[in-house]
DNA sequence: CATAAAAAGGATAATAAGGTCTTTTAATCT
DNA sequence: AGATTAAAAGACCTTATTATCCTTTTTATG
């Protein structure tokens, strides 16, 4: 469904926005143990989160990412969109460059369902309410 | 969303089952020219949807490729996981090897529901009821 | 001001996905 | 039987993704 860099890319921020919230900056090396991927790739995924204004960084000692307050309420679809782009939402199941109400694929009104269904649901989920629903129960970033 | 051997594959099917019902056999040629896409890699696709007994195949002289008429009612959930696995359907969003109701990641919930949906979308759609709406309007499987 | 901690950036390596080409096998038609 | 046509199979190449390594820049602090 997604790239790895996405995979990582949620699982970085989600976990940055934990901590952002109980007050901490968390350095690479950390993010990179508590959700399990590979730290100079994270690195790299941070960095464009970084220039896409989603996460803060701060170099120096006691540096390291955070997730902003006013940040909290972006949606997971901004995140995806920065590392995966939008062909999840507007490509043609099958493929096909050019495929729309005018002249769609076989699947196309099939497909449209799901991936507004998916739309819906990245636009709608905020790193806040992800954060709230992972204190609800005991969820884990890791494995 | 999917491969692309997936989604040729899904083309190509969808385009000799069509052909099939007009009694025509198809060649490779055919084949990649209708539905444009690159005729070597997409005989690789259709040998392994052969050897997977979904399309059948004919060699020699008026050769070519075919959709059973005893077949026109399989899934496209057969096609997909022929040539994605089912990944699409089992795996974590997040990419976590891990992760069901007993440790669920943070969007597991949330997921469950998209892919439960394109699940049954792929599982409730016969290739013959796909053939039908290509009927109803004009349909196009190039481009 | 020197040092250490941390991110940024560039270069490169490994792996997987996507795609091509050549040879082999099988069917059909003189 | 031999020529021809078409798919099957396997070797090979290309590109994109994933991942690592190493150097540079920034910055907090003793």
């Amino acid at each position: 469904m997604f790239s790895k860099s996405c995979e990582y890319g949620l699982r970085a921020v989600i976990f940055i926005a934990q901590q952002s919230i109980e007050k901490n900056k968390v350095n690479i090396s950390t993010i990179s143990e508590e959700i399990n991927s590979p730290q100079a790739f994270t690195a790299k995924i941070l960095q464009q989160l970084t220039r896409n204004n989603i996460v803060k960084s701060v170099k120096g000692p006691h540096g390291g990412f955070t997730v902003e307050e006013h940040k909290m309420d972006i949606r997971l679809s901004e995140v995806v969109s920065v590392l995966d782009g939008d062909s999840i939402y507007k490509g043609c199941g099958l493929g096909l460059k050019q495929c729309d109400a005018n002249s769609p694929c076989p699947l196309h009104y099939k497909f449209i369902e799901i991936r507004d269904n998916l739309k819906n649901m990245l636009e709608n989920t905020s790193l806040k309410s992800v954060i709230n629903d992972m204190y609800l129960e005991e969820i884990i970033l890791k494995r």
